[in-house]
DNA sequence: ACACCAGATGCAACATTGTTGCATCTGGTG
DNA sequence: CACCAGATGCAACAATGTTGCATCTGGTGT
């Protein structure tokens, strides 16, 4: 994937990478920082992995969004693609996040200047349990 | 407006609300401090505004919400109520939000069980001055 | 008018998340 | 195998938000 990326294959980027392919939802700095830190391999300095991060985002193998607290997470691109196009769900209560496969995402049509990179419809509410 | 929502009503209160009351936009931390600094009465602290912030979202006066690059923003709770049908561009560089009177935000359809109480359309990317 | 006190304020210290500068190292290329 | 663009590691810095605590004050009851 970063030989195709057109990056260096480093190993910080490798062990970053595998991370996100096992990860089963979007994963912190903090989050990957800890998981890396319990591998055999030696500790990954901290402002690298912020730098392998957005060398991932950059060349589009992976994606950034926020989270509720306003920490940025990570997900591989093709991860993230599956879940572009419908709404999401969020909990007030519980947190959780449902997809909402019923309501596609509006393609943008924005005034001329803006240049749009992605559109997310996130619906807040109490999930079925909360409610 | 602060009597009826129960809570003191104390200096700190006054200016931020008047902040709020006249912003066009939901402002940041920073933008309110620096609004208030400029004002001939003396500098509001830091910590005093967070924590007035906090009230006013908590005694259901003001919103609170999340900027593109993760900072929180404030505003009227009436005023985004006025800014609930459209949707939001989130310039990524400066932070700053702008209304997209263009792009409706759809109405829900929820599978049975779920409560959705808001729905937030969010384009993310660069605005004219940042493109 | 006055005393009282819950809660609001101001200040210092701290925590978390993310960025910048710079010396050194290394993956890939010729 | 030499070279170098770019990646790494470390230290310092910046931005945003929180906690602890002493002091002050808005509102209430007398
Ligand atoms: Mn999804
Ligand atoms: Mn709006
Ligand atoms: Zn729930
Ligand atoms: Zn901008």
């Amino acid at each position: 994937m970063l030989r195709q990326a057109g990056v260096k294959v480093t190993q910080p980027r490798l062990r970053v990478l595998s991370c996100l392919l096992e990860a089963q939802a979007a994963l912190s700095h903090a989050e990957i920082e800890s998981w890396l830190s319990a591998e055999d391999a030696g500790e990954l300095d901290r402002v690298t992995l912020y730098r392998v991060l957005d060398s991932l985002v950059g060349c589009g193998i992976a994606s950034r969004s926020l989270d509720a607290r306003g920490v940025f997470r990570f997900m591989l691109k093709s991860m993230q693609l599956a879940h572009a196009e419908h709404a999401h769900f969020h909990c007030q209560r519980c947190g959780r996040v449902f997809c909402v496969a019923s309501m596609p995402v509006p393609t943008p049509s924005l005034p001329t200047g803006f240049v749009g990179i992605s559109v997310a419809l996130e619906i807040s509410g109490l999930c079925p349990p909360c409610a």
